[in-house]
DNA sequence: TTGTACGCGTTATCAA
DNA sequence: TTGATAACGCGTACAA
């Protein structure tokens, strides 16, 4: 019977090579100390049956000493079926993206899947970083990305791509989203409802997109005295961005009477400036927001807003993956978009 | 030569098997359709040098037509270095936790290193599945855990640990923190400088921890009239839990004149409790948070609050990792422990 | 420029 | 209950 000791000296929690260099214990090193065989420390630690109390116990002994930890790798080569999905976030600081990705995460918990976050901080440079990493490290990746179709598919060496709020004409790949136009639809609705009728737009950083497009649409629709010139193009989608760009909107134009954030972020940026220059919100100018952040609620006025269901965002992005794994057709219209829900607070 | 064409009727993104299901295609598939060694393959593939542009291009075509994609396993055996660290969040809809993440993503995205992230969703039994996994997966976590020592050691399977926000004589791993005894110290002393005596505290929902203790040390060094029983429980870290915290707090202690909320969130919470009840803040009741959300700074009145730079939290946590992976001492004492600042906004 | 042979660390199969 | 052997898919010397 082998007694369990690693050196007589000293222990290290690592292996010795013949040239002198320490590597990480293998099970091979386990199975030596432990004087068994490999397949025996692979009972043992993998919590297997048919194994001898008495041996196993030794054997955990021996892995204690040499600190051996099973290699996730060779592991992974010889038992299918992990996968890992990559999820590329443009801000964790906007109260936005954690939501989506909390959607992300549950949804994959649930099937059992890992999830590899990037923060690309709305850089497209790290963008491609980020699919360069895990085209090799993720089984597919989700995320929101600025870059071009076929930018992305070389950087993605053939793993398979959900986008996260793009449209269908504006990629070829898997995609979920928000309709832009059915929210701004109910947004107009209101405020036209209320009397407005000089609408502004505070924009997002990237400029004309489907959110500006529908606030146009609707008010050509309503037949408003608004254009191109009414929107004010941000330059961080943050209440700072929506400060400056409401105080930039307030020059341009200071007889609307309603104004239209990008996003929730801005829209609260808006009213600030709008209250620092005396307007009162909702009575001077009426503020309404998209996203539905539970911060709405917070501010004062409350915000007016378009809700969207963030976490089922996460969620069906999880979804199409999955059926791009499936070898499955991707949803695509309106299984795949989420349809913002006016809440009138306050502001509007 | 050969033409690369899967099959004569049609192609597939896999492989046929001798039993006829399908499986992945390999580099050997590959290499068997472009009529070359896996070694030609592989340069090709990684973008080598040493190959006839020819070949590669046809290679490149044949690893197109079977969806070939490295195995990351098999990659991961001969190519050492990949590192992927598990990251485990109770709650990413509390702003302050992405805040943390982010700290961490970009530390490790510096490092080199992968971060797969789990929400626990305040749940041990969730966290104890977080870790099964990520002792499989990960080559160290770093996370938020409510489970005692022994039972993170028994799922942890030897992985290397780094606490978030647990002092040293709480655990056993190598830890990170808040140094909430120096954040009290500077806003007890704000309050009782400001004439406040009668300072009551809205506790998170685990009961006795560093921040109660602290206030509760605080209060006698000041010698105000305060103990247990002007502390409140809440059932929430959110704004929901401080307004039916602070609730209780007021019917149960009407005196108070100031309180503490165990966080941002808690604290805009008692703050809207209070003024609903015809407290105007601060005049009636000053209210001092605890984490420096950016949120605060919205809320009206703006929150003063003890500051607490989360990313660098998340770096440090990093940065412990590395250390232990390198055999070296973790940081401890004041390294490892994070001084909040005294943000004096409207609010106390 | 291309191919052969081997090792990486693990689990599964089957025989002892 | 234990052990020998064969995959798993890839990269990399080294040989051709």
């Amino acid at each position: 019977m082998h007694s369990v000791r690693a050196d007589d000296q000293q222990w290290e929690p690592s292996v010795e090579r013949p040239d002198g260099t320490r590597r990480r214990a293998t099970i091979h090193d386990v199975a030596k100390l432990a004087g068994v065989s490999r397949q025996t420390v692979s009972r043992a630690v993998n919590d297997k049956g048919e194994i001898d109390p008495a041996t196993k116990e030794r054997v955990l002994e021996a892995a204690r000493l040499l600190d051996y930890r099973p290699s996730r790798f060779a592991r992974g080569m010889v038992q299918k079926g992990a996968v890992t999905a990559g999820l590329v976030i443009p801000d964790l600081m906007n109260p936005f993206f954690p939501e989506v990705a909390a959607g992300v995460l549950e949804a994959a918990e649930q099937r059992g899947w890992q999830v590899v976050v990037w923060d690309s901080r709305i850089d497209e440079a790290r963008e491609r970083e980020a699919l360069d990493v895990l085209s090799h490290q993720a089984d597919a990746v989700i995320g929101y990305f600025r870059s071009p179709d076929d930018v992305l598919a070389r950087h993605l060496g053939g793993v398979p791509l959900v986008l996260l709020e793009r449209g269908p004409q504006q990629t070829r790949f898997a995609a979920v989203g928000i309709d832009a136009a059915a929210g701004l639809e109910r947004g107009m609705a209101h405020l036209v409802a209320a009397g407005h009728r000089r609408i502004g737009m505070l924009d997002g950083v990237h400029g004309p997109g489907p959110r500006r497009q529908a606030f146009l649409e609707e008010a050509r629709r309503h037949g408003l005295p608004v254009d191109e010139g009414w929107t004010e193009l941000c330059d961080e989608h943050s209440v700072a961005g929506g400060e400056a760009g409401m105080e930039r909107l307030l020059d341009a134009r200071p007889e609307i009477t309603a104004v239209f954030g990008f996003n929730d972020l801005m829209a609260v940026g808006a009213m600030r400036a709008a209250r620092r220059r005396g307007r009162r919100v909702p009575d001077d100018l009426a503020v309404l927001g998209f996203d539905g952040l539970s911060l709405g609620e917070l501010v004062e006025p409350a915000l007016t807003t378009l809700h969207i269901d963030k976490r089922r965002l996460g969620r069906l992005a999880v979804e199409q993956v999955a059926r791009l794994r499936a070898g499955e057709e991707p949803m695509s219209g309106p299984d795949a978009w989420i349809i913002p829900e006016l809440v009138v607070r306050a502001s509007a």
